[in-house]
DNA sequence: CAATCCGATGGTAGCGCTGTCAATAATTGT
DNA sequence: ACAATTATTGACAGCGCTACCATCGGATTG
């Protein structure tokens, strides 16, 4: 492929253009829109390219055409499952565009991502996904000086800088309750790990939903900022147990956490969903196939990712959708572990 | 900070540089070697690039400098838990550090790894760091031809490209089979899935254990090329039963793999450690969790993205390690589900 | 057949920054 | 005190590409 590049002869644009014998502008066209090219240039261009084996200097171009081909993206976490499956779904939609992504990670601190996208300003990205709607005012600030498609992905709000794909973790929250609740279950308890926005709105919907039947009580509720394991769960459960020993179900922000229950019950001989009914969060892979099998909240994930880069590559190219808000709901995954009657 | 950037007046080092009275050579000093400045008019730059909210523009530094301070990194999944530790480690490394990551995924194909190396190249990164050492010729040829540091994470080899931080997936295979036998077991199954080139290895580990103890049997070994997941495990143990219904222990190549079996275990009623040993591998947080809690192979997962990162720094800077290979080793982390005689 | 338009191509002029090297100021040794 | 050295600073040119027009031939039109 390509004549080696010796030290002495740089190919440049215009190296390709003169072997074509075309001018660089051309050349340059050649790769931006060949199709305004004549079908023998663009043959023949095609032809020096190899030859060369030319590689185009993208900061160049950047320099020359102010602007590039990345789309940033900022989450909060690496490690989290949840973000594997967004990014999954981001790469995904990428492939096959012009587009590149730039990842960036917050480790869950709004000031770490204001700094991320402070540094994102320098590069002037094509796209920009962030994750979640609470942003500080500064971020808030740079996303909207920054001229290019936003997108907020995680769950949706009122006031999008942008876009958002998302959906509402409050309902989810309160649909998870709802159903414990129709399984005749009256104490039920609140784990939650690592308090981020989004899973303090779960919390909300687990409280209201609990207040709404008069049986909201604070010593149901065990929470703590350490991040999340399945190890934390168990833990958590025990502090639960200890401070209210007639519980019969336990909501856990996140499958890890449920999946922590799970085996501290078995461990304490807790008969699930016999004595305990468990509901986690995320419906990740292992929920379905744990004995008993659990009960999770399943989130599109993957769509939203996809979607996500759709929507801004779309901005980016003039197609803006009509509704910048998209709602990807949830679903419910009733199993064993909330199903007392079926044990 | 610093006043809105109106559409009229671009602010470019040369503003700044007129503002601070210094000369742009100098503003652009203040931002690659501050220490070179004087006081009085590091300084000065520095109030002049906050007045004005100086961002500096990234591509034509590169263009200018010929150089960028950016590290790609190649993985093949971004699902895996394992990338997501190493990950963690790469991202931990980088901050602080001028250099910024950007990531790269081949979903184990390494045609694709082939083409994401050659957009790479574009891109003049300032260090490289990839998956493993089973390029293709062609991969190597332009990792070789890239004249900038490059790391190769995961496992070791004899044929560096130029550094590499990783282990032996053979000896950690060898060796947890070397743990099964020592505590009894004869008729060890295998459980693969993605066998990719490193799962491969720790199977050979497994064959020649199993070899060297005359009871190395194909019947004892399932595999398969789709993706791990938990319910997978399940499936792949139903299949080994089977096929080989007398196994009194399972060496699954990853951990997912090994709680899939767990869970089928409890759905089956088979004891473990009693009627089954279980062992996995990469100790994820759950092994160590579960009820009974499960042997695995940890290895340093974390610190390779970490000794990655800080290898290619160094040698972007000129600190080339005197060792290019860097072997972390691995630990064998016996617990419960492979301690027959503790049940 | 002139007037008009359109698609294909090229010339010119930078994009914003830094490498190189020379020039100047400050510091030191003897 | 003066040369020799070292810290600071600046002038100039150009990185490789593309935006912006201008051009030019040929097709279309009334």
């Amino acid at each position: 492929m390509g004549r080696k590049q010796t030290k002495s002869g740089k190919i440049r644009l215009t190296e390709v253009a003169k072997l074509a014998g075309v001018s660089p502008i051309t050349a340059s066209r050649f790769f931006r829109n060949p199709e305004a090219l004549s079908l023998s240039k663009r043959e023949r261009v095609d032809s020096a390219v190899k030859e060369l084996g030319y590689v185009p200097n993208l900061a160049a171009r950047a320099l020359a055409s102010h602007r590039t081909e990345v789309i940033g993206v900022v989450i909060p976490s690496l490690t989290n499952n949840v973000f594997a499956d967004v990014l999954r779904g981001v790469y995904d939609s990428s492939e096959g565009s012009r587009y590149s992504i730039q990842l960036a990670n917050t480790r869950y601190s709004i000031l770490q991502e204001e700094k991320l996208l402070r540094l994102f300003r320098a590069q002037k990205p094509a796209g920009l996904i962030v994750t979640g709607i609470n942003q500080t005012a500064e971020s808030r600030a740079i996303l909207e000086s920054m001229n290019c498609p936003v997108t907020q992905i995680m769950e949706i709000g009122d006031s999008p800088v942008d876009m958002m794909v998302g959906f509402s973790h409050y309902d989810a929250g309160f649909a998870a309750i709802s159903h414990i609740l129709e399984q005749g279950c009256r104490r039920i308890g609140f784990l939650g790990a690592r308090m981020d926005p989004r899973v303090q709105r779960r919390f909300e919907g687990y409280r209201d939903a609990m207040k709404a039947a008069s049986l909201f009580d604070p010593n149901l509720v065990v929470t703590t900022s350490v991040p999340t394991t399945v190890t934390l769960g168990g833990t958590l459960f025990a502090d639960l147990l200890a401070q209210a020993p007639d519980i019969d179900a336990v909501f856990c922000v996140n499958d890890d956490l449920a999946l922590g229950v799970l085996f501290e019950c078995q461990r304490r001989q807790i008969s699930v969903p016999g004595d305990l009914s468990i509901v986690g969060f995320n419906d990740l892979e292992f929920m379905a196939s744990a004995v008993p099998s659990l009960t999770s909240v399943r989130t599109n994930r993957y769509e939203m990712g996809r979607h996500a880069v759709t929507m801004v590559i779309d901005a980016i190219e003039g197609r803006r959708p009509q509704e910048p808000v998209l709602d990807l709901g949830f679903q419910l995954m009733v199993r064993e572990s909330s199903m007392p009657q079926s044990a």
